[in-house]
DNA sequence: AAAACCATCATATCAAGGTATGGCCCGGTG
DNA sequence: CACCGGGCCATACCTTGATATGATGGTTTT
């Protein structure tokens, strides 16, 4: 594992901005509302340290010198990490905002922005990532799971939970009626799954049910 | 059915506006790209006509007098409607476009706008119009489905779908197995579901899975 | 009052699923 | 090489689910 760094007492905000009067007065602003924080002059110092896995947000700066926050977001949302961001910018304007908020962003702060403002934002993101951090640790889990099945587990799988009988996935995969029960035993098995139903569900939370064609369920 | 008009060869754009000038122009505008259009002066005039259902997208002015088109959008927000709306002003902001984009706004043009940017958002408005009617009509033949179910076979389709085995489902109901079984066959019949696994998804889709504590399933 | 519908249960039969035991073949690894 | 694990299959036994037929009692609607 990971990412399993506790987020439990204090979480971690993480700031990048170019100016190091934003940094240091935010910084020491939202430590004293009870937050750890980080800050970064640029996205490049964020994504070299370790800290953007242990972040609950971000908050980031459009206007940094060399770089774009927004593109620097869309490039985070391009990855797989989803953290909740909070763009500020001393020069905004109403398209850079929609695009923001079109690429997820939490809100958008012009600079100078009232405390007040910032720390409804910051508690906003930390509930995002408190849900964001819960599914997918539920979704690696699963995954591992799923991970572990064999091919022919996978196959079986895929088809059982499309709905099919054992004899019509036996029929699909040229197998005996009874290797596809070994392979549904194991597999319930190795998922942990309780039920059909519960199976069913594990598939559609991985995206992995087969798609069968009403015209040849027999 | 109410709702079922054809949205078919051409989206209905609803243009709610105080200003006379600018429903013509949009109107004669949008109409020259192939748009059916409708316009209003005020929420009330769009509401009280029967539009509302029928149309594809709104486009929405935030200053409209003695109302507010922000709060008009919540308004929209809270019923269950979730038509996409495109926010237009004269004099937006930053706080004013966060908060219209947080409400699900396709997207806020400052006035006066660019008649391609326009014509783009419209685009993507209808677009998640095609997406929310095909949402809404699978969901509401479910719906309607389900709530021709009798309360006993709500109650089996609950358990049914949290895993539960005809013999756990009738301890819970105080039933003879026998019975849980002909509600059974007869939820799955009234349902439309070819398979459990059918079922289950339904259930998901329709959210009434039954919470199953581990300590009694027996 | 009759009809329609819901809910309940029984008996009986058949199909489907679950599990155990045992065996065979293959490919990769210590 | 011997061992292990994946994949395959069989027989056997038991549980679970599906369905039909038949029956009773209640409520609501016509």
């Amino acid at each position: 594992m990971t990412g399993s760094v506790a987020a439990s007492a204090e979480s971690l905000i993480c700031v990048i901005d170019d100016d190091a009067e934003v940094r240091g007065s935010l910084e020491s602003f939202l430590r004293s509302c009870g937050y750890a924080v980080r800050t970064f002059a640029s996205p490049d110092a964020f994504l070299t340290c370790d800290a953007a896995d242990a972040a609950a947000c971000l908050v980031l700066d459009v206007q940094l010198g060399d770089a774009n926050g927004l593109d620097f977001q869309e490039q985070l949302l391009g990855s797989d990490s989803h953290l909740p961001v909070i763009l500020i910018s001393g020069h905004g304007d109403i398209p850079m905002t929609v695009r923001a908020m079109k690429a997820g962003a939490v809100t958008f702060l012009p600079k100078p922005f009232e405390e007040d403002d910032m720390l409804r934002a910051i508690a906003e993101a930390v509930a995002r990532d408190r849900e964001r951090r819960a599914k997918r640790n539920e979704s690696a889990l699963l995954r591992a799971r799923y991970d572990g099945l064999t091919g022919r587990e996978r196959d079986v799988m895929g088809l059982v939970t499309a709905g099919l009988m054992n004899k019509q996935i036996a029929g699909r995969l040229a197998l005996s009626e009874i290797t596809v029960k070994i392979h549904r035993g194991n597999l319930m098995r190795k998922m942990e799954a309780e039920s059909l139903a519960d199976l069913v569900r594990m598939a559609e939370a991985l995206g992995v049910r087969e798609a069968v064609s009403r015209y040849n369920h027999g």
